[in-house]
DNA sequence: GCCGTTTTCGGCCCGACTGTTTTCAGTCG
């Protein structure tokens, strides 16, 4: 897969002729970095495209054209492109280290580089400790303040945040804002908004007849560590928790463009504007307008997709995969929500790794208002969980015959495991002991390293078995931790449909696993999915907003998912 | 450099904020 490294190339090749004395067209800048998006939000590799279609293939992306299209081709055939070659002997600047600085973009950091030699990190260091910057035309002490705050900023937080750990942040100031009484709407726009497995920064947009109170409060919020930058219509801050957050105060004629135009993507919006332009409309965060300038998008999000002929989509659709075209033909889908389901079939207790009982567990998942809940606890090779055998299993179920009786029928619990998939592709316990059980997890926890054929055949092996209803966390990444193994996950869709397994998207905020793009290339199979916690602790069972969030990124539908069934049906459904 | 229900030429998103500028350039989203 070549297409993060060509996109990189891109839009290194877009800022270096952004500064580039020769005078550039600041359209060929953009020229190279709408292709660097493109390429880099591809969903096939690029080198397949090349294969099947060649140049002309290439030039049928959005933003491809002959010149972009042949620098592809030369980078695939001899991995080099000499365009960027001659920029880089030029400016031999690690120019992506530089301009991921706040507040530094080539401009600057190519003239710290031809008045000072500065190439990179290192030497950016040692110009600020001997403070060479303050002295340059253009810069001041405070921009020297600022590019350091910059870079201590990027080498204490690393990039993007989970999900799971910034929406709860995000809400809980939404919340505040509207309890303080100086907001009349408050809400969580971005990628937030989109349940992006992870978040950059989180935007807030707020009513506000108090602009400069507002703003105060939000300043003063004890989550905020400093304020980066502040008006009277948007304020930034740099959170605690080590995201940045943005606040933008909206007049209430606006509100419906501005959560549009925040909620993004960008390239959602890049989209629907066009679609506006053709229409003779101009879309901004202020409105959608007429030839006269009236703005008649209203004042609901709704009303913009309305008047440009649209259906309303749901935020966690707009991520320019084709939900435009739908949305245009209103057929965008009923998307599965999370009191569609009716239980959750991975979780776990303090018998192996959970930190809660049975009962505690339960009783949440009541609380949750779930009909059933499968517990399912490690088996005996995952060592370090304190996995069970078949021995422990046998007397752990009379304890569940047990609570089931004491619940009478409030909750059902189902009898469960999550067995290893051991290395061989056979289970971790025996079959009469898998064959008792009401829902077998099936998972990979060992032998991540073995190459793509062997990791299939292991893991089509397991669901040959007859033995197993949910493949868990199918691909064994874990966000900012651990890569996806090597696996053929078609050929895993198919032989899953054919078994009756379902391929869970496991809600764990670090595993989201299988996640967006992945349910998409499988959900063609004729293959169930199965949203599940995996909670480790009661207060875990709330993460099957994150896993519903997934699913709704890759367009699934209740009747896709095995636990919105009804206990009833998924019981019919679970005997094969 | 790309692109075309206005097109093969002439457009290409644009507003907010900051610092150092005395009227605007650079950066961000």
């Amino acid at each position: 897969m070549e297409n993060k490294i060509i996109a990189d190339i891109f839009n290194e090749i877009a800022e270096l002729l952004s500064v580039d004395e020769r005078p550039t067209s600041k359209f060929e800048v953009r020229a190279y970095q709408k292709a660097a998006l493109t390429i880099s939000t591809l969903q096939e590799p690029i080198e397949d495209v090349y294969a099947k279609g060649g140049l002309k293939a290439l030039m049928e992306l959005p933003g491809v054209g002959k010149s972009i299209a042949g620098h592809i081709e030369e980078y695939l055939k001899t991995h080099r492109i000499e365009k960027y070659d001659e920029l880089k002997k030029k400016y031999p600047i690690d120019m992506a280290a530089l301009t991921s600085i706040q507040g530094m973009g080539a401009k600057k950091a190519i003239t710290l580089y031809r008045r000072l030699g500065i190439r990179n990190i290192d030497d950016l260091k040692k110009a600020l400790s001997s403070h060479r910057i303050r002295k340059l035309e253009g810069f001041g002490e405070k921009s020297e303040e600022m590019i350091q705050k910059g870079l201590t900023l990027m080498e204490s937080s690393g990039g993007r945040m989970l999900l799971g750990d910034a929406l709860p942040v995000a809400e809980e100031i939404v919340r505040k804002l509207k309890e303080s009484g100086l907001a009349k709407e408050a809400m969580v726009a971005g990628s937030a908004r989109r349940m992006r497995e992870t978040v950059g920064d989180i935007d807030i947009l707020v009513i506000s007849g108090k602009q400069k109170e507002v703003m105060d409060f939000f300043t003063a919020l004890p989550s905020v560590d400093t304020v980066l930058v502040s008006g009277p219509t948007k304020t930034s801050v740099h959170l605690k928790m080590g995201l940045n957050c943005d606040l933008r105060v909206i007049e209430p004629e606006s509100f419906g463009a501005a959560v549009q135009y925040f909620t993004g993507s960008r390239d959602h919006n890049i989209q629907v504007r066009t679609i506006a332009v053709n229409k003779g409309y101009k879309l901004n965060e202020y409105g959608l307008f007429d030839k006269k300038g009236v703005n008649i998008g209203g004042i609901k999000e709704e009303g913009i997709y309305e008047a440009l002929g649209m259906q309303w989509m749901p935020p966690e659709m707009r991520e320019a995969r084709g939900e435009v075209k739908l949305a245009i033909k209103h057929k965008i889908p009923d998307l599965v929500k999370l009191k569609d389901l009716n239980g959750d079939l991975h979780t776990h207790t303090k018998e192996t790794d959970g930190a809660n009982t049975l009962e505690e567990m339960a009783n949440e998942a009541m609380r949750l208002g779930h009909e059933y809940i499968a517990t399912t606890n490690h088996t005996k090779s995952l060592y370090i969980a304190r996995g069970m055998n078949d021995d422990q299993f046998v007397k752990y179920f009379k304890q569940v015959d047990k609570l089931n009786e004491k619940l009478k029928g409030k909750l059902t619990i189902l009898k469960g495991a999550e067995v290893d998939i051991l290395k061989d592709g056979s289970l971790d316990l025996r079959d009469s002991t898998l064959e008792y059980m009401d829902c077998v997890v099936g998972a990979i926890h060992s032998s991540f390293k073995l190459d793509k054929k062997e990791m299939t055949k292991r893991i089509i092996a397991a669901l040959d078995s007859g033995l197993i209803h949910v493949l868990a966390h199918p691909t064994g990444r874990e966000i900012n931790e651990r890569q996806a193994y090597e696996v053929d996950l078609e050929a895993v869709a198919e032989t899953a449909a054919r078994n009756k397994v379902a391929l869970e998207i496991n809600s764990f905020p670090n595993r989201l696993d299988l996640n967006d793009t992945n349910i998409m290339r499988v959900s063609g199979y004729n293959v169930l999915f199965s949203i599940d916690s995996d909670a480790h602790r009661t207060a875990n069972l709330s993460f099957l907003r994150y896993g519903i969030g997934t699913a709704r990124r890759g367009w699934l539908t209740k009747d896709r998912i095995i636990n919105a069934k009804p206990l009833k049906e998924l019981l019919k459904y679970l005997k094969k």
